[in-house]
DNA sequence: GCAAAAGTGTTGTCCTTACACCCATGC
DNA sequence: GCATGGGTGTAAGGACAACACTTTTGC
């Protein structure tokens, strides 16, 4: 607790009575919310970036960031930023880490929560022409507005990591998808071969895919099944998710 | 990017030139820093709390926090608190996660940065006896100033997790155990009974662990060796860290 | 000598890995 | 009919889980 604030608030029996004079004492910070925002197609894992809009970084590509409101909560932020900029509602969201560093922004001291989103591209193409707007391959990014580009491989590591604990590349996907497609999108964001069988093996004996009964279409080779992931039923029985270990 | 802000600033070209205009446009809110600090003692996870200084929340106990100062960044200021509570530096540390629910501070919108903290309560029970702080076994605590049971709870699940998969245990111990005190830390931590053989293999698997020469001393019963955690090669070679997953 | 914990190996089970052939479709 | 990827099974090796007896010390 800082003294001044103690001090002028002080009773007899040391307790702060006056809540808000205390919280008014204390240093005030701007804060800002930045989405990375992941999608999938072309069977590589994509960013979704925005020119920046400051001077300074003129040409740099950069998340999708806005302050944080009055009387908001973070994730609340998030959210808004992803609605505005892609018309969704309901797109998988967590927060991953908040960076502080005080030179982080040009402008002086603003500190940021970092969001990681992921969103099928199919369905969130609406809304994408307002600005400069655009989906970037991972690799092909290496320089980046602020410290985003630090932030982006944070959250890369993230879902990395994340994915292997829990199914989250279903969100990346369309709502039907072969086990190509869901191959091709653990081989994209691990960066790593699987093997074909195996994965196979893997995904059936975790009993989560529903096949639709329904076929790829329009393809030059075989069509494969179409399944769906079972969202209830990993919601109801998460214990039977074991950890994909490629 | 806020209406207003970029309204004022806008050139024809449609960048921002003065950012220091642009940020001080932003909400500003007070920020805090909360440290989970666990040690370890008597075969118990224990957490060390102190008094809450509110009236409000008069005899709940507290996570040691304070309010970040200008142009100080978050670690900084996590590494701060521990210095001021327990006089010591390059305790592990490490940030776990932002909480921002608008109510969580009954002064007003506060945010708070939660970070996690392990530290051998023998070396640190210095600077302990200053204020109302002590060290609390984890499921004695029912009820806690603010918001800090859920942050509790957050953290207990994030070393619960992190535990498994790096060897932070190591920082609750004194620099040389027996294998028996290291696998009452780890049932502690994980709230579970494991087999001493398949954990002594385990460990000695790894390869991690320098046999003192040194036995335990004054037990009533058959001494066991004392180790040392080599940190050194495990920071070499952090690969060969294979999960622990009892 | 007794209580209490240290120290030590083996076996079965299960998961992971590596690997090769036939099948269905579009062209 | 050929190119392309879809679909399938098996065997070997490695990790994990279960389990019991002897040893050393303090008292």
């Amino acid at each position: 607790m800082p003294k001044t604030a103690v001090k002028e608030n002080e009773k007899k029996d040391g307790l702060i009575k006056d809540v808000q004079k205390l919280v008014s004492s204390y240093p005030r910070v701007p804060i800002t919310v930045d989405c990375v925002i992941f999608g999938f197609n072309d069977n590589e894992l994509k960013v979704l970036l925005i020119r920046s809009d400051l001077e300074v970084y003129k040409g740099k590509w950069s998340l999708l960031g806005d302050f944080s409101g009055d009387n908001e909560e973070l994730d609340g932020a998030a959210k808004r930023v992803l609605k505005q900029r892609t018309g969704m509602d309901g797109v998988y969201l967590e927060q991953v880490k908040t960076f502080s560093h005080p030179k982080r922004h040009p402008g002086g001291r603003v500190l940021t929560v970092a969001y990681c989103s992921l969103l099928n591209i199919e369905h969130h193409q609406l809304k994408i022409t307002e600005n400069e707007l655009h989906w970037h391959t991972l690799n092909g990014i290496k320089e980046m507005a602020f410290d985003h580009k630090n932030i982006l491989d944070e959250c890369y590591a993230w879902l990395q990591k994340r994915i292997q604990e829990h199914p989250l590349g279903f969100n990346l996907l369309p709502d039907k998808f072969s086990l190509r497609e869901l191959q091709n999108l653990y081989e994209a964001i691990l960066d790593i071969k699987l093997d074909r069988r195996n994965f196979r093996k893997k995904f059936f004996s975790m009993d989560f895919l529903i096949d639709t009964g329904e076929m790829e279409d329009d393809v030059p080779h075989r069509p494969g099944k179409l399944y769906k992931f079972n969202f209830q039923k990993y919601e109801k029985n998460k214990r039977k998710w074991m950890g994909i270990d490629f």
